[in-house]
DNA sequence: GCGACAG
DNA sequence: ATCTTGTCGC
């Protein structure tokens, strides 16, 4: 079983990793997410042209998830499905774009991170809630940063002026946030999330409909 | 003890 | 995340 003390020590071992990759030229990114339907998840991983946005392979990876949701433990959720669909890419991303936060985390520890260190490949989060840090307005934008070091953990995105922001921060291999802004801002199409993680979420939800439909006929 | 809490 | 109906607006 699982418990969130060692959750914990695995977060805090992690943040000491050191990251023997960093971010040459980018050609393709990949964008994961995880929806679920009754007792499965569906995980899906969508490669992109960075430059076209063209989609170049789509994976889908449905299992039962092993453990429960827990505030600040998301990754221990996901992660397998990460890993499973990454496993599954034939064509290998330049960046890993993922659906919920990266050094934003109280241990600095988010999904994003998690998944750049197992991956070794540049990561980057970008999250709809806030889940740790105060939202500080400055002249350059709306950032959230650290309560106690004030270091900048996120920056919080508006694409259009009544949307609500999404929160861009740092995975692993990528020096700071404003690295991790210039490399998402030209995926931004209009909407309150970048495209990749749009197309990812899309179909996701459209597949676990999809599997509920096809249950619901064997009746 | 109180409030907050990605997906 | 998911459970859920209609509704306002570009």
């Amino acid at each position: 079983m699982w418990n969130k003390e060692g959750f914990k020590k695995a977060q805090l071992v992690l943040a000491n990793k050191e990251e023997t990759f960093t971010l040459d030229e980018v050609h393709t990114v990949a964008a994961f997410d995880v929806s679920f339907q009754g007792h499965l998840g569906i995980g899906v991983a969508a490669v992109f042209d960075y430059f076209s946005l063209d989609l170049l392979e789509c994976q889908t990876f449905v299992c039962e998830p092993y453990v429960p949701y827990v505030p600040t433990f998301l990754s221990f959720r996901e992660m397998p499905y990460v890993l499973a669909l990454y496993s599954r890419l034939q064509n290998k991303p330049d960046l890993l774009l993922i659906d919920g936060h990266g050094k934003s985390h109280p241990r600095r520890m988010g999904i994003a991170v998690q998944a750049g260190l197992a991956l070794r490949k540049p990561s980057i989060g970008v999250a709809k809630h806030l889940l740790y840090g105060d939202i500080v307005d400055r002249e350059r934008g709306t950032y959230v940063v650290d309560p106690v070091s004030q270091d900048v953990l996120a920056y919080a995105y508006r694409e259009k002026p009544r949307f609500n922001p999404v929160f861009i921060s740092v995975g692993a291999g990528i020096p700071t946030v404003e690295d991790a802004v210039n490399l998402v801002m030209p995926l931004f199409k209009g909407h309150r999330e970048p495209e990749p993680l749009r197309y990812v979420h899309n179909v996701s939800l459209n597949e676990g409909r999809t599997l509920v439909h096809g249950l619901q006929q064997t009746y």
